[in-house]
DNA sequence: TATGAATGAGCCTTCATTCAT
DNA sequence: AATGAATGAAGGCTCATTCAT
C-alpha cells in the first residue's frame, strides 16, 4: 500500500513509461516491463491508455509540446539587439537540455520510427518558428547593415547553435562511458561548454 | 538465382543485415525479414552467424573500425599546421559522414542499447586517439604560441568539428522531412554547409 | 440523458443486449460492448446480471418462451378443420419469424454452444408441444378417415411446415447479400413466399 | 512419435481446426486449443497457416467448393425430363447433406460474421449456378406446356427442395437433444425424410 | 551448405469479473 | 444505484533459436 501507488497509478504509469521509453527506446519497451516497475498488472497500462502506442504518443507530445515552446518563445527579449539575442537563445537552448538531456534521441528515434507523425507535430507548434525565424532575420539584416555581423545567413546560425547544443547532449553519455567521466567532470564540461558555445557563436558573426 | 547470391549467401545476408540494421536499427529487424529479403530461409542466417546478436556485433565492429580508423588516420599531413590539418579533419569527417550517414545514430543506438560495448570498441581503436590527440596538440600549442591561434583547449576544437558534422547529418532527415526538402535541396545544403563549417572553426581560432 | 435511459438502466442494459446478441452472437458481443453502446459503465452490467452468461440466458429464455407460446397456443381455433389450422398455423409461424427474424439462428447457435440448455428449455415450456400435438392429431386423423386429406404423418406436416419458414428466414440473409436484394424486393418475396408455403403444404395433404 | 504426427503435421493441424471450428465456430475456437488437440505446440499453427483467420479460410474455401461443384453439376441428366431431374437433384442436395450435415450452419455463420466472402465465394462458383439455372428453367417450360407440370416459378421449387433439405440437417441437432433420438431411430427419420421430401416436391408439381 | 519443422518465450491486447467507494 | 480501478486469464501473433536431415 504504498502511497505513491494509492494516490495515482494513473500517472505512476506515465512516468515510468516516461523513464523506460527514454532508456531504452519505444520497441525495447514491454507494457508487462512498465506494469511490473510500476508494481501493477498489465492489464492496468491498457485500462488507463489502451494501446502502448497511445501511451507513447500521450508522452511524447506533451514533452515535444514543452519542449519547443520554450525554445521558441522570445518574446520578452524585444530590447535585445541580434547577438544578444541569439546568445540568450543559445544559452537557454543549452538550459533547456540540461533539463531534458534525453530529448534529441528520443525525438530522433521517434521520427525515424514513424515518419509520419512529423505532420501532427508540425500543427502542434503552429507558426512560431516561422514568426521568431522573420523576427531574428529582420534584427540580423539590421546588424549586418550596421557592419556590427558579418554578412551571413540566419540559417546557418541557427544550425551552429543548435547543432552544438544538440551534438554535446546526444554524443556525452558517450564520451562519458569511454572516458569514465565522474559526475563532477561532466558538470564542469558542461560548464564550460555552455560558454565556449557562445564564444563560438559570437566569433562566427564577428566582421573579418 | 543470381549468380553472386547463389556463390555467397553468407555476404549476401551480410549485406541484407548491414541495409536493414542501419535503417530500421536492431531491435525493429528480425532474422525473418532479413531472410525473406535476401531470399533464403531463416535457419541460415543462424548457420552462418549463431545468433542475431552475433550477426550485428559482425557487422557493428566492422563497419566501426573502418569509420573511426579513416578519421584518425592523419599520418599524411605531416607537412600542414594546425590549421590546415584541422581545416582537412572537418572535411575529410564531413565526407566520410556522406557515405555513412546513418553511422552517428547507429553507434549511438548501439551504445546506449548495451553500454558495456564500449569497452570492446575501445580495444579496436588501440591507441590511435591518444596518439592523434598528442600530435595534434603539439601542433597547436606552436601556433598559439605563434601567435596565429588564439589560445584555445584543442578538445573545444575537436568538439566543434564533430558536433557540427554528426549534429548536420543526424538532423539531416528530420529537416528533410519537416521542409520536404529535395534531393537536389539537400545536396546544395550539404555543399554549401561543408564549407561553412571549415569557416565556422577557422573564425573560432583567429585570434583576437 | 434520456429519461427512460436514467429511469430505468437494467432494461436499457437488458435491451441493449438482447439487439447485440442477436446480431453478432454470444462469443462476438462483449460487455463492455454492450456498455459503451447504452451508455453506462462496464461494471454495471455485471452489477444488474452478474455474469455475462447470466444475461444472456435471461433474455434468451424469455425470448425463447414468448417465441414458442405464440407458436404453440391455437386454443382459439377450435372451429377449424385441419387444414385450416394447419394453414394458420403456416401464416402465424410466418409472420412470428418477420418479427423474429434472428431467433433459429440464435436458438441454434445457443444449443450447439450449450447443448445441456436444452433441458432448461424444456421446462419452459412444459407440456404445451404434447397437448398440441395431440389435438392436430385427431384432428388429422379425422380428415384422413373423411378422405379429405391423404394418409400422412402429422410429424411429416410439421416438419414441412417448421422447415419451410425457418430455412426462408436463415438463409435470406445470404441470398440478400449474394443477390443484392433491396428491401423491395425482399418484402415482395416474402410476401409471396408466404402464400406459396401454403399452397406448398396444401398440396402435400391433398389427397392423390 | 505417434506415425500421424509424424507423417504430416500440416494435415494434423488442418483436419483438427476444421473439427473444431464446425463444432464450436470460428469465434469459440482457439489456435492454442487446435495445437493442443493436435499435440504440437501453438505456434506451429501459425508457422503453417499465419493467422487463424487464414487457417479458417483455407478450410472453408475447399470445403465450399466441394459441396457446391457437387450441387450444381447435373450434367450427365441429360436424357431426363423436368420432374425427374428435380428428384434426382433433391435426393442428391439430400446425400450430400448427410456426409456434410454441419456444412450449412458453417456457411451460415460465416457469412454473417464476415458479409464480404460472399464476394470471394461468388467467383469460386464461376457462373455455373446461372446455366443450371437456364437449363431447368427450358425444361420446366416444356412440362408446363405440356400440361404436366402446374405453372410454377422455378425459383420456388427450387426454395423447396434447398429449404426442406438444409432446414433438416439444421434441426436435426436440437431435435436429437430435445427428443433424445438414438442413432437408429435418426438413421430411419433421415432414411423416410429423404422419400418424403421428393413426394412433397412431386405433390407440389403436380397440375391441379 | 542449406532447409523445413518445431518450439518456448514473449508481446500487445481484450475480456469477464471483482471490489471498494 | 452506480462507478472507477484493478486483475487473472486468455487470445492471436512474432521471434530467435534449435534440430534432424
Amino acid at each position: 500500500m504504498d502511497i505513491k501507488t494509492e494516490v495515482n497509478m494513473e500517472q505512476a504509469i506515465l512516468d515510468m513509461a516516461e523513464k523506460l521509453f527514454i532508456e531504452k527506446g519505444f520497441d525495447a519497451t514491454s507494457t508487462v516491463q512498465i506494469a511490473k516497475a510500476v508494481g501493477c498488472n498489465q492489464a492496468l497500462v491498457h485500462y488507463y491508455f489502451r494501446t502502448k502506442e497511445n501511451l507513447f504518443n500521450t508522452i511524447f507530445e506533451s514533452k515535444f509540446r514543452l519542449f519547443f515552446q520554450k525554445i521558441f518563445d522570445l518574446s520578452h527579449l524585444e530590447n535585445m539587439n541580434f547577438s544578444e539575442k541569439i546568445s540568450y537563445f543559445a544559452s537557454s537552448h543549452f538550459d533547456l537540455l540540461i533539463e531534458n538531456p534525453y530529448m534529441p534521441r528520443l525525438i530522433l528515434n521517434e521520427l525515424s520510427r514513424k515518419p509520419e507523425s512529423i505532420k501532427v507535430l508540425r500543427e502542434k507548434l503552429h507558426s512560431l518558428p516561422e514568426m521568431l525565424y522573420a523576427q531574428l532575420n529582420k534584427d540580423l539584416q539590421m546588424e549586418i547593415a550596421a557592419g556590427k555581423v558579418r554578412n551571413v545567413d540566419l540559417l546557418d546560425i541557427l544550425i551552429t547553435v543548435i547543432s552544438m547544443n544538440v551534438a554535446l547532449f546526444t554524443l556525452l553519455p558517450v564520451a562519458v562511458n569511454v572516458i569514465g567521466m565522474n559526475s563532477a567532470m561532466k558538470d564542469q564540461l558542461l560548464k564550460h561548454r555552455r560558454e565556449e558555445n557562445t564564444k563560438l557563436i559570437l566569433s562566427y558573426l564577428k566582421p573579418e
